[in-house]
DNA sequence: GCCGAGGGTGAGCGAGCGCTTAGAGTGCCC
DNA sequence: GGGCACTCTAAGCGCTCGCTCACCCTCGGC
C-alpha cells in the first residue's frame, strides 16, 4: 500500500538515503528505543534486538552507540530545516509564507514525534564536536523564521516590537509539539499544523 | 501554598520543607546533576559526590535513585502549581489574569529551569505510579489556565476558536522555555515573562 | 563512664553495560 | 573448486552501575 518513502500520513520517512539494508534497520530501530526510553536508558543490545540482529551486528555499521544518535540527530535535523526552508523561500506573502512554514514544521515534528524527540531532547548525550554541529543546524532554522518575521515587518504587515524573542518563541512553540503530540490523541498533525499557523499570525500581528 | 524563603533572585527555593539538612542537601545535587546530564546518565556517585558524602550515604535518605527523582518531581510540579493558581485566582479581568499567570509561570520556569528540566523532561523515568501521580498534577496546571480562557471567552474579550488547542500550545509555550532558557543568555526571566505575556494575549485575541 | 540510637563510611557484591574477538555462513570472481 | 570479502553470531572482557553490609563516630541521658 505504502512505499518506503511515505507513511499512511504522507509525511516522508527521513532514512531512505541510509544504507546497506542492516544499517537502516538499525537506524530505525534506534530511533525507537532512543525515543521510548532515552538514549542513556536504551542499551546496544535493545537496538539490535528489534532490528533483529544481534547485539554484535551494531558494531558492523556503527562504531558507537553514539555514532547512532548522531547520524540520526543531522539527519533528522537536516530534514526539518528542508522543510521550513521550502515554505520560507516559497512565493507569497509573510504571512503565507509564516503560515506554511509553522504549519510545515508542525506537522513534520507532529508526524515525526518520535524522530523529533530524539533529536530535541537527546543533543546533550552528543559529544563537543557532534553537539556543535547540530547547533548550528538549528541556528538555520533560527534564522530562517527570523528572516520571514523581518519581512513581514519590513513589508508593514507585522507588528513585532521584538523580533528575536518572537523568533524564539515561535520555533519554541513548534518544536515542543514532539514532547506533547501522542498519535492516540484527538488531533492529527495537520489538524495541530492548522491551529498553530493561526496562533502564529496572531502573535506576530499579522493584518488579516 | 508556602510564603517560601527567598533568594537573591526573588524566586522560592522549592526545598524549604525537605528536612534532615542532609536529605536536602542530596536532593538539591540531585536537581544539579539530572538537569545537567540526566536522569540515566547521573550516578549516585555523582549525586552524594556533589552533596559531600559518599555514595552509601544516599541510601540513608533515600531507599533509591527513583525515589529522589518522584521528590523532586512532585515537590517542582506543585510549586509551579502554586504559581499558576494564585495568578489564575486572583481579581482582575481575564486578560490581566491571564497575562499574570503566564508572567510568573514563565519566569518560574527561567528562574528554576534546572528544576524544570528534571520535572518535565524526567518523567518517563519514574515508575507507572509515580508517573500517574505527576500527570495528575499536569492536569491541574491545564484546567488552571483552560479557565482563564474559557472565562474571557465568556465575557466576550477573547476571540479563541479552538479553547483547548489554544490551552495546550499555551501551556507548551511556557514550559518549553524550561529548555531554551539560558542564564547567560541576554534576557532575564522577568523580561521572559514579560515577552510572553504579551504574546500570549494576541494569541487569545485579547481586546486591547 | 557506659549505653543505645542514628547518621555516616569503606569495601565490595551481583548485574548489566558498551564493545571486542574468533570464527562461521554466504555469495562472487577466477 | 578455491580464495576472498563481507555480514553476522556466540561468547565473553573489563568496567561501572545501583545498592548493601559490617562497622565507626558522635552525642544525650543516666
Amino acid at each position: 500500500m505504502s512505499t518506503a518513502e511515505e507513511t499512511a500520513g504522507g509525511e516522508p520517512q527521513p532514512w531512505g538515503e541510509v544504507s546497506p539494508d542492516a544499517a537502516r534497520r538499525l537506524l530505525v530501530a534506534a530511533v525507537e528505543a532512543f525515543a521510548e526510553r532515552g538514549y542513556h536508558a536504551t542499551t546496544t543490545r535493545d537496538i539490535a534486538g528489534r532490528a533483529g540482529m544481534s547485539p554484535a551486528a551494531l558494531y558492523i555499521h556503527y562504531k558507537t552507540k553514539e555514532e547512532l544518535l548522531h547520524r540520526i540527530s543531522r539527519i533528522g535535523h537536516e530534514k526539518a530545516l528542508d522543510v521550513l526552508r521550502s515554505a520560507a523561500d516559497s512565493e507569497g506573502t509573510p504571512a503565507d509564507r509564516l503560515a506554511e512554514a509553522v504549519r510545515s514544521f508542525v506537522r513534520w515534528h507532529a508526524g515525526q514525534h518520535t524522530v523529533a524527540r530524539v533529536v530535541q531532547y537527546e543533543l546533550d548525550a552528543l559529544g563537543p564536536d557532534a553537539r556543535a554541529e547540530i547547533v548550528a543546524l538549528r541556528r538555520q532554522n533560527d534564522a530562517a523564521v527570523r528572516g520571514i518575521i523581518e519581512d513581514g515587518v519590513a513589508a508593514g504587515d507585522f507588528d513585532v516590537p521584538d523580533v528575536k524573542g518572537t523568533t524564539v518563541a515561535v520555533l519554541s512553540l513548534c518544536i515542543d509539539v514532539a514532547r506533547w503530540f501522542n498519535v492516540n490523541g484527538p488531533r492529527t498533525p495537520d489538524e495541530v499544523g492548522a491551529l498553530y499557523a493561526d496562533l502564529v499570525l496572531r502573535m506576530v500581528g499579522a493584518t488579516q
